[in-house]
DNA sequence: CGCTCGATATTCT
DNA sequence: GAATATCGAGCGA
């Protein structure tokens, strides 16, 4: 087993976006004295960019919430939005931006999903992790994951190549109003795991 | 099914 | 004060 390494994260996020789709978001967690594995595929991301991305966190500078993304490469963006919810991203960037990140916006369950609906406990297994608050609060993931190294395979929160991405398409992003022509959401369509209903529009 | 709306922390104006 | 990279309950068709 391996993990997408810091060239890989060190391209524009658009493309890295695109080839994190088909890979595997993995949660290691200790709980009552056992070691778990939580992962799934991801099937959907989104793209942040710097001053090219006016609905990038990224877009207005630095701040003390979004540092990671003008940090190393590969580490996790964990932010808390609307009072409610976490959403987990991995910084990226090309080597001219100062800034940038992938969020990951959907997966499918493949290992530990018992333990899982202990965090998120529903009955349908397509609402377990479909959708970025989701599934960090079926991951439990949290603030005390942010800037975690996802390039290493020991980390609690990382990222496992498992196979090649297919059928991806890109659509524009979602709950988003500035930059809102940008195509910079990827989906896996055979996959059943995507949220809002897949929102096509292909062109 | 689809739509509206409340929850509610953090950031920015 | 307003907006926000969200979700789920409640409502009507």
């Amino acid at each position: 087993m391996s993990c997408p390494d810091v060239p890989f994260y060190t391209r524009h996020t658009s493309i890295v976006a695109r080839d994190l789709v088909g890979k595997k978001l993995v949660r290691t967690i200790k709980k009552d004295g056992s070691n778990y594995r939580l992962a799934g595929i991801i099937v959907e991301t989104e793209a942040y960019g710097h001053n090219d991305d006016a609905a990038s966190h990224a877009y207005m500078g630095i701040t003390r919430r979004n540092s990671v993304m003008f940090s190393e490469v590969g580490r996790a963006y964990v932010y808390f939005t609307y009072g409610n919810h976490y959403c987990v991203n991995v910084s990226a960037r090309s080597k001219k931006i100062e800034a940038g990140a992938v969020l990951i916006r959907g997966i499918e369950p493949v290992e530990g999903i018992e333990i899982m609906r202990q965090f998120r406990p529903v009955d349908n297994i397509f609402s377990l992790s479909s959708g970025p608050g989701k599934l960090t609060q079926a991951l439990n993931i949290n603030s005390i994951l942010n800037g975690a190294d996802m390039t290493d395979l020991q980390s609690e929160l990382h990222i496992e190549s498992v196979r090649k991405p297919e059928n991806i398409v890109s659509t524009p992003r979602i709950g988003i109003t500035k930059a809102a022509e940008k195509s910079w959401r990827f989906i896996d369509t055979s996959s059943p795991f995507v949220s809002r209903k897949l929102q096509l529009k292909i062109q």
